[in-house]
DNA sequence: TTCAGGATGTACT
DNA sequence: GTACATCCTGAAC
């Protein structure tokens, strides 16, 4: 379980977000283990992108880890009650960063299902199995994901990304994973970059 | 099945 | 004071 390093994540955020696409994402945490399958993510520039935090150079407390080594965490809370999850992209001092929007639950699904519905993962209702992961305050709740994981280090143990877990029998990632392309979400206020197709998923 | 509205708190103007 | 990289519920179709 190797996670990927900084080299994967110091290099065009528009690659790294379609990259990222059938990786796992491990997170542990309190003792317990989970993994799951990336299954759509988001690309944010700041040079150029209205809708990234950090557009036009903005350095506030907030966007700072935005500035800081690639493969950083960047997690931040949203309307008030859901963080998102974010990997820093490009050189240091370089403003970019991957939201990671879905993923699907493949390890310590009882440990996620608590967390996400505060029930086993048996008793989940149609229902909640339908909205599992498919959304990045569901996955941040469904991981503990916090603000204690903002500016976690490329590698961390309790948070990471690799693309093989053969201790779990889970299969390599096969490259050129078929998969859609289109507008991002929810930056309606973003005016040009609106239409940037910056949002990747599997099907 | 889709849709409108509310929850909620931090960052920034 | 306003906006926000969202999610859930309940009503109407």
């Amino acid at each position: 379980m190797t996670p990927l390093g900084m080299d994967f994540f110091n290099s065009d955020t528009v690659e790294v977000a379609r990259d990222l696409l059938g990786r796992y994402l491990v997170r542990r945490e309190d003792g317990d283990l989970m993994i799951c399958r990336i299954t759509e993510t988001e690309a944010y520039v700041g040079a150029v992108d209205k809708a990234c935090h950090a557009y036009g150079g903005r350095r506030t407390a907030r966007t700072e880890t935005l500035y800081a080594a690639p493969g950083t965490a960047y997690v931040y809370l949203i309307y008030g009650m859901y963080h998102c999850l974010n990997f820093v992209t490009e050189p240091e001092n370089t403003a970019a960063a991957v939201l990671i929007r879905g993923c699907e639950p493949l390890y310590g699904l009882d440990e996620i299902a608590h967390r996400r519905f505060g029930v086993s993962h048996a008793a989940m209702t149609a229902s909640q199995r339908r909205n599992f992961m498919n959304g990045p305050g569901k996955l941040c709740k469904g991981l503990s994901i916090g603000k204690s994981c903002n500016n976690l280090p490329c590698g961390s143990s309790d948070l990471y990304i690799t693309d093989e877990l053969p201790d779990l029998g889970l299969p390599t990632r096969s490259p050129d994973l078929p998969h859609r392309t289109g507008k991002r979400i929810g930056i309606d206020y973003a005016e040009e970059a609106i239409d940037f197709p910056w949002r990747f998923w599997l099907d």
